[in-house]
RNA sequence: UCCCCGGUAGCUCAGUAGGUAGAGCAGGUGGCUGUUAACCACCCUGUCGGCAGUUCGAGUCUGUCCCGGGGAGCCA
């Protein structure tokens, strides 16, 4: 069918002509005497173009019955516009409306809250704010396989249903074919009732993947240098406007690379996904600054003229104490950062992305590299301004013996983990990698403040509409 | 899961010392107008989150449950 051009093309049009057609949906109207403006978008941009129907046209009485929400082609000419506020627009000589909308659209012309748009999920994406949103969402994305693909790395689908249910990441949800309303139990060897997962679809529990970090070590081990991107799942109740039951994660995964060479990768990789995200949406991001965050152009500016700073989580620790500021948790060597720490560091202190690396090996996962010292291992955690954390990373344990001896000192079983520890068997090699969460990146990129506002339809605990 | 705040018209909110509800926007009608958050006039709209209680009387007070937001924990 004709569908015509883009009005992102057209707005960018370098002169005027005849015979242009759109397709949209229409934002705004406007009627004055003998002549209508509609403000129609079609979601190629933020801006939408004004187009003018004149009482010659054909069906001009329908038009300006015409609802708000309402889908139509316009075919017409693409003048220079004598109105104030647009370079150009449409002066209609056929309008065909494909669809009028019913009077109770939700979407007025009118301010909305996020928790409102939040409830018409199914909607929201043709607000200017969420159409920003998932603009942004997909040029990040895209800027994200770029970076990936051009410094050599490989793009790995790690599997979302796994077997392994103490990837020791957080808690999973359950993937079953039993019946819920009569699940086979047995007896263990123990004496102990349990799940007969023998009867079950995999013959073992399965569970949604929590990260692909493990089934990514293994292909590090082959192709060197690769990346997950994909749905992540975490079944933990968590109420936050960081946290979602399902996420997106990007996980590379690189041999021979040690704690040094992950963190300069994971700046570059920062850096280079914001550059191209601010060239490519510019328009988008200004509307983030303009109504959503006014700090976003500095935070952003940040980013690409200054290093991020590197601190040991020892001077982390030791920063803390010497600020003399009063933590409602008191600071000390071998605590997890709080969220008031983290905040202090970043907001406070440092007033910029912060890596923070060596933690103490007593608070971080069984695959983290003991380091000489014996008391830290070779983790790293990017922090940033408000949202916290959005990289977890480490070099991994590729000593065979170091890797069992913290297998067992954590409680967890060797058993379950043997295909992991075989690739320390079978040619082991120095490798690092990280996780960042998709979302919580777009957070930083956009301002919005609630992660449920950054992907399409959000899953957490007691919402899965739409 | 814990702590705090909130739930009043389709939406955003106001509601004073308990006396049975209002503004803007949206919608409708008319007017004016190359308009652009259009404007002007008039009209319409409510189980005041649910349940129970105190009271002559509850949107307003108490209890409880549900939902939402913020903070915390967990983490990406």
């Amino acid at each position: 069918m004709e569908r015509g051009e883009k009005i992102k093309a057209l707005l960018a049009s370098a002169t005027a002509r005849d015979a242009v057609c759109i397709c949209g949906w229409i934002r705004q109207k406007r009627i004055s005497k003998g002549i209508i403006f509609f403000n129609i978008n079609d979601g190629s941009c933020l801006a939408g173009i004004q187009a003018v129907a004149d009482e010659s046209l054909t069906g001009f009485e329908e038009l300006k019955k015409l609802a708000i929400g309402s889908s139509v082609r316009v075919r017409g000419r693409l003048a220079e516009s004598p109105g104030q506020g647009q370079k150009y627009e449409i002066q209609a000589m056929a309008v065909d409306i494909f669809g009028d909308c019913d009077e109770d659209y939700p979407l007025q012309k009118k301010k909305h809250s996020f928790e409102f748009l939040r409830s018409i999920a199914h909607l929201r994406m043709r607000t200017n704010s969420f159409g920003a949103v998932f603009r942004v969402r997909n040029a990040a994305a895209y800027a994200i396989h770029e970076f990936f693909q051009e410094n050599g790395f490989y793009y790995i689908h790690t599997p979302i249903i796994t077997g392994s249910d103490c990837e020791g990441a957080g808690e999973m949800f359950h993937v079953t074919t039993m019946p819920l309303e009569s699940i086979p139990m047995t007896r263990s060897a123990s004496g102990a009732m349990g799940v007969d997962f023998s009867q079950d679809f995999f013959r073992t529990h399965a569970g949604l993947t929590v990260s692909g970090q493990l089934e990514g070590e293994l292909f590090a081990m082959a192709l060197s240098e690769i990346y997950t991107f994909g749905p992540t799942f975490r079944a933990e109740n968590s109420n936050t406007p960081r946290h979602a039951a399902e996420f997106w994660m990007i996980e590379p995964e690189m041999a021979f690379y040690d704690l040094d060479d992950n963190i300069a990768l994971a700046q570059r990789f920062i850096k280079q996904v914001t550059a191209r995200v601010r060239d490519r949406c510019s328009e988008d991001l200004a509307f983030f600054a303009e109504r959503i965050d006014p700090t976003l152009m500095d935070r952003l500016d940040a980013i690409d003229r200054h290093d991020f700073e590197v601190l040991t989580y020892t001077n982390a620790v030791r920063l803390l104490k010497e600020s003399g500021k009063a933590f409602e948790f008191p600071v000390s060597w071998g605590m997890d950062l709080q969220t008031e720490h983290e905040r202090y560091l970043t907001e406070e202190l440092i007033r910029k992305p912060t890596f923070v690396r060596d933690y103490p090996l007593e608070i971080k996962a069984f695959y983290m590299r003991r380091s000489d010292d014996g008391r830290t291992v070779g983790a790293m955690d990017l922090l940033v301004p408000r949202i916290g954390e959005i990289i977890g990373g480490s070099q991994r344990e590729e000593r065979l013996d170091v890797l069992k001896e913290m297998i067992r000192s954590k409680g967890l079983d060797e058993a379950v983990y043997w295909w992991y520890i075989d690739t320390r068997r079978f040619g082991t090699a120095p490798h690092a990698g990280f996780g960042l969460g998709f979302e919580r990146l777009l957070q930083y990129l956009t301002g919005m403040a609630n992660i449920r506002d950054v992907i399409p339809f959000p899953r957490t605990p007691g919402n899965c509409e739409f």
